[in-house]
DNA sequence: GGACTAGGTGTCGAAAGTACACTTACGTGG
DNA sequence: CCACGTAAGTGTACTTTCGACACCTAGTCC
């Protein structure tokens, strides 16, 4: 059985979440329908020696150049017809060396921040872009399954495990934090019960600077101090 | 790469929780030292065309003859080299036909009774048996690390996700439900409050019987309605 | 300097959580 | 049959957390 990883990378820009998506495509890709031609999660076959997490690193560095992004493992999908799809095999023939092979995938979700890196997306991996998390096209494979379940755990792990900073600039205010969760959770929050939280929380730390270049009162920045993690 | 499932079955007896190991043996593990032979997590390869939830109920129907049991995925662990360990390669060579091969597998924790099923472990597989888990030997491979997270998981899962009852007879008292919860979060738990919580559960229903053949005033009995999951 | 914009702040009532002690029902054994 | 041992079962007062809600401030633009 061959294994692979797949990795659901979410970026916040500050107004709304996306998710990174690749469009199937290879240099013999024209001889393909273009309805055969999906969108997929990036993902490839681990490597023999290499571990999971190495594996999802590699194949997202692959495709965005982008290293040190925060990634979590959070499910394995190993049904046996996963790849089977008609679609799905037209496109991995034209790459694969046995694209009949079964395939598991353990899956990873990816959080980056779409101000301070700029990923560089549009490799030769294929087109690239971020897709509003609402609003979805139908992925290859099992991708549907694989996105919803990425973004309910990253619903429901975002409160508890401290991980809102990986999807925001290294310095942010309060605002850009708050939008976050509110996008994330898809409900508004009240500002200053959402504020009183937060300043009960000692490793968001004000610092000494403000927004600059705004037409309006500029916000104090903070920044996320990691030594800080426990409460 | 081979791809296997492992099963962390936790079961309670009413006093504390065990989980079911199994002793590496095979009719040809006379030529094995002592030392070689240790305790291990249920587990082995996934069929061909079988799904991993479905590799994970087959293994361990197969070590206890226990079907109907909670299962749930909750790690995938693919270290390279998290069977070649001298130890472990030589047991694997009394039954596997590559043993070398690199092995990766998804981790299941399953929860049961000790009171209402009666697993019968001494199956042809080795001896098996449960292990406090406040005492747990070292066991083969990475199975300390997927214990241990297995045991983690339980323990965050048991409050959000109404598996308690997987762990009591059909049919419990409300002591039994708060001992569990004592062992599992290793801590003393209120009887007043703790009552009161499960008051508000409306998926606990009270049945019109009491306990029989204590020797103290009888609890009442209850039982879990999983159709009124929604509180 | 006036208009526009988002930043920043406190209070009060409701709800949930926590600590705590006595009476009750059954089985046992004298 | 009665006294004892055992765990079941129950309510209240206090503390903490949660949720709703409105106004002034600091900056930019014209």
């Amino acid at each position: 059985m061959d294994v692979s990883v797949d990795c659901a990378l979410f970026g916040f820009d500050g107004e709304s979440l996306k998710l990174l998506l690749i469009r199937q495509r290879t240099e013999s890709s024209g001889e393909l329908t273009e309805a055969a031609l999906q969108m997929a999660l990036p993902g490839n076959l681990v490597k023999e020696d290499e571990s999971l997490d190495a594996a999802a690193k590699r194949v997202l560095s692959e495709l965005t150049q982008l290293d040190d992004v925060f990634l979590k493992q959070f499910h394995a999908f190993g049904h046996p017809d996963r790849v089977s799809d008609l679609k799905d095999q037209q496109w991995l023939r034209t790459f694969r060396e046995e694209p009949q092979n079964r395939v598991m995938t353990v899956a990873y979700y990816g959080l980056v921040s779409l101000h301070d890196h700029t990923p560089s997306p549009a490799s030769f991996a294929g087109d690239v872009h971020w897709s509003d998390v609402r609003d979805l096209p139908n992925l290859a494979f099992d991708h549907d399954d694989i996105a919803s379940l990425a973004l309910a755990t990253l619903r429901t792990e975002l409160e508890s495990k401290h991980i809102s900073f990986e999807l925001l600039p290294e310095k942010f205010t309060l605002r850009q934090l708050q939008s976050l969760h509110e996008v994330v959770l898809d409900k508004k929050l009240d500002k200053r019960n959402f504020r009183k939280n937060i300043k009960k929380l000692n490793h968001v730390v004000p610092l000494n600077e403000k927004e600059e270049g705004v037409l309006h009162k500029p916000a104090q920045l903070f920044t996320y101090d990691s030594s800080l993690t426990q409460p």
